[in-house]
DNA sequence: GCGCTTGTTGAGCAAGCGCTCAGCGGCAGG
DNA sequence: CCTGCCGCTGAGCGCTTGCTCAACAAGCGC
């Protein structure tokens, strides 16, 4: 380890640090945590690991978050932030019909920049997580509130030219989760499905919505009929 | 802590321990490794955890697996093998027509012991560990393939009686997918959404396939005509 | 009943974990 | 230029981790 020489207080080449806000600060730890994250997965949900990638000392971290779950969560909430910004994005552009915000948002949602296995390496952690820690939770019901929400309008504007009604609310938590499940497929096993037939299969099912080929999804009238297929 | 009294090799009340052929004992620490990844999820990877679950020492885990990453991945062959019997359960039940077969597999993949979220934890170990660990990567790829072939035969069964041609292989795909992301959205919020209504998007969605109505995935004819929507 | 095989034990090791805190030193204000 | 505040460092604490291995003892075969 290479001490500073015996020139005790003089000038030296480079500083051993620089100081930074607060906030600044907390920034530049949330990003090397969602590096870590997607790099080593739960293994890199390590002060050390973490410190280093910031490329500063390990105690700072516990000098600007509580714990380091704190900081798992906020990186947590970086990220769901980011993904609903890049959402309302697509699901403001007045220049488009409803029918094309919801097909961008397609295509946004299966880019190579989400397949990424390391976007889901952080998921990972960060549902694992949910179970243990209330931090996390609260987190997590926030997002999805907002995540649902905006699915809700995009559809919503779809409704009025429909030739058929559908349920708002469980259609939105429906194509939520035929999302969810391609994009699981997609990440769990990286290069076997194309984002392509991803984005026709979300299409396809939004024109089967639109037209009333999902009668479960239905308005009104019949409130459950189950029959056997 | 009680050693046994200075009757050095007298009979005594209750032995130590007791012995087991391999097999057994190998499936008792599976079993175990199960609970534990049920319980505590990630931090139930451990082998003083599994071994204490198990009534055994923490020694006995390395006496009959290299690794604990070893033994992980047969717990998730085991639980991957358990899923797959119970796939071909129904999937060969003869009285039934196979529209009925696949409904009754919806039924059994929503069924209260399959969203269970102990459940959920043991696979998001699994899925977080497939990255960096050959072993768990074999077991995937296996199981994967042997999962899908059976959703593949359910979907060929129903070929004839459909009004439109699909595109197997992809049609099962899609399926699965749209299976897994309406489990996912069970097991991250946890009675949020009922089972009945995903076995019904399920139902709706292979009706959709069979009518025609998801055109993405029709065989033949149109190659991928992408016309904006 | 006795000996032997061998399944089982558990202390011990090195490595890594989250977190603390005394003190160093960057850098702004005087 | 020099002072002092305070952001920052990093050795160190107590703990858990996976894994090893010498010693122990269960229970079969005799």
């Amino acid at each position: 380890m290479v001490r500073r020489p015996e020139t005790p207080r003089s000038r030296q080449a480079t500083p051993r640090f620089h100081r930074a806000s607060a906030q600044v600060r907390r920034e530049a730890l949330v990003e090397a945590t969602l590096a870590c994250l997607r790099r080593y997965g739960h293994e890199g949900m390590s002060v050390r690991r973490i410190s280093r990638q910031a490329g500063v000392s390990a105690g700072l971290i516990n000098h600007h978050f509580p714990s380091i779950t704190t900081l798992v969560a906020a990186a947590y909430q970086t990220l769901a932030d980011s993904l609903l910004r890049s959402m309302r994005r697509h699901a403001q552009d007045p220049d488009l019909t409803p029918r094309q915000r919801l097909h961008r948002y397609f295509e946004a949602s299966f880019a190579p920049d989400q397949i990424d296995p390391g976007v889901f390496h952080c998921w990972l952690v960060f549902w694992s997580r949910i179970a243990h820690d209330d931090e996390m939770r609260a987190v997590h019901e926030r997002t999805y509130g907002d995540y649902r929400a905006v699915l809700e309008q995009l559809l919503g504007e779809l409704q009025p030219a429909a030739s058929a009604h559908f349920r708002l609310r469980e259609a939105a938590t429906a194509l939520g989760a035929l999302m969810d499940g391609l994009w699981l497929e997609a990440s769990v096993f990286p290069g076997r499905f194309k984002a392509a037939s991803a984005v026709r299969l979300c299409d396809d099912w939004v024109s089967a919505l639109c037209d009333g080929a999902l009668p479960g999804l239905r308005a009104s009238a019949q409130r459950l009929q189950r029959e056997r297929p």
